[in-house]
DNA sequence: AAAGCCGATTGACGCAGATCAAATTTGACG
DNA sequence: CGTCAAATTTGATCTGCGTCAATCGGCTTT
């Protein structure tokens, strides 16, 4: 979908009130910089559905997502769909090196990010280790992740796809959220479909066998863990 | 396998006569950056089979391969494998946040690497940006490799993952040993199966049936490419 | 050169998950 | 509240790839 309803904030913001202060690539900076780093950003809406940037796009800009969930995914000629990872408040978008976007990235339901133009966001961290560092950090992280991912697409079973991805996704949100039974899946069975290497109908198959067995319970706008023990015995195989 | 012929060598090396020196994270150094750098490391061989490093081992070293091919990989605890890339001469081992490797490393076939003792290294590369953005630069590549290999793990058939590979692999080996239609695979059957999410028998009748479609030829060590057009058709899908 | 071994190949068969096809639920909108 | 469209669930069937089981071929050892 065109971003057609997105909408720029003209009148600035502050860093030091910024919902993912603490935990997004700006967690590194003193107050100082963050005075200086507020201008080279602006937040940015875009609504369900929308596509904040495509994997052929040149790389104009850098993302920092605010407020909502995005899911990444690159395609295949033919329309099939790997979604690559969910990104969630606090998460860096952008890095590449080959000067595109190597995947592509879609609100799911209505998302806050702030923007970065690449060069004055270059500029700036140019020369300033620490924040070269964070970077790094959060590169080798999400590069420790999609490893953890591969090993699920390659070499998990349907079950343990998906009680995997119940379990990696509530711990993700513990962070935001704080802990809790209830996971909300803002994303579709389709999306889950192509997050697990699987088909939409499996993914909901699954979910029902679990429901049956008392595992989990599918509610409105996600499941809830009704025997989490049960949910991680399948998980760990 | 544990490492029991390992050698290190005692006497220096300089890093300007190194066979990686132009492609490795050193490429970035001047000569007299290197002069320090090369008090760092210390060459260090492992025979085929030796493991460098396992996955739950502390981190204490980074290691540049200098020779040989690697597999790197992680293992379920039920012993299923999930090979997540392969190494080759010029690439960087062993950055991580956690302080432990997130994934084994062993030597296929002879392997020299040189290793660096952890602290003296983060020593070195801290306050040097144009270091830090090597590192940085290596790790969001291997980021996007593993997006495109997640891609292939879980939305493509056995035909195209063989395929794939095998264009990947000559593509790799082009810029260490010029372009051929030869292709050496030094790692077994089983590895190439592990790394695509298949079994040993599958890899084993595709390779013999893209033979028998005239695509490739199956040799001593590798294959031969005998129709590149074909196997690229199959691998794009 | 015979024996033994290990990785690779080949064949027969089975099953997890895909595909095809409805039925059902949910959500948006007048 | 009723209508329509989209998402999800459920069922029936199919198939690509896995599993199990020989067999083959190239190396090493003696």
């Amino acid at each position: 979908m065109k971003a057609s309803v997105t909408m720029i904030e003209p009148n600035g913001h502050f860093c030091s009130d910024c919902a993912v202060r603490g935990i997004a690539v700006c967690a590194s900076m003193d107050p100082a910089e963050l005075r200086e780093f507020e201008h080279l950003g602006r937040r940015v809406h875009f609504g369900a559905g929308e596509t904040v940037f495509s994997e052929e796009d040149i790389t104009t800009s850098f993302y920092n997502l605010l407020e909502g969930v995005m899911r990444l995914y690159k395609l295949l000629p033919d329309g099939r769909r790997q979604i690559v990872g969910f990104a969630l408040p606090g998460d860096f978008l952008g890095m590449n090196l080959s000067g595109r976007h190597n995947f592509s990235a879609d609100a799911i339901g209505a998302v806050t990010v702030c923007q970065f133009a690449k060069a004055p966001f270059g500029r700036f961290i140019e020369d300033r280790p620490h924040l070269l560092k964070r970077i790094n950090e959060l590169a080798i992280r999400e590069l420790s992740q999609a490893r953890d991912h591969m090993v699920l697409l390659g070499r998990r079973s349907a079950d343990e796809k998906v009680a995997t991805f119940l379990l990696g996704w509530r711990e993700r949100l513990v962070s935001l959220k704080g802990a809790s039974n209830t996971v909300p899946l803002p994303m579709s069975r389709q999306d889950i479909a192509d997050y697990l290497g699987l088909t939409i109908e499996t993914v909901s198959r699954t979910f029902t066998k679990l429901e049956r067995h008392g595992a989990i319970e599918i509610i409105h706008g996600g499941i809830s863990l009704r025997d989490p023990a049960r949910v991680e015995a399948l998980a760990a195989a």
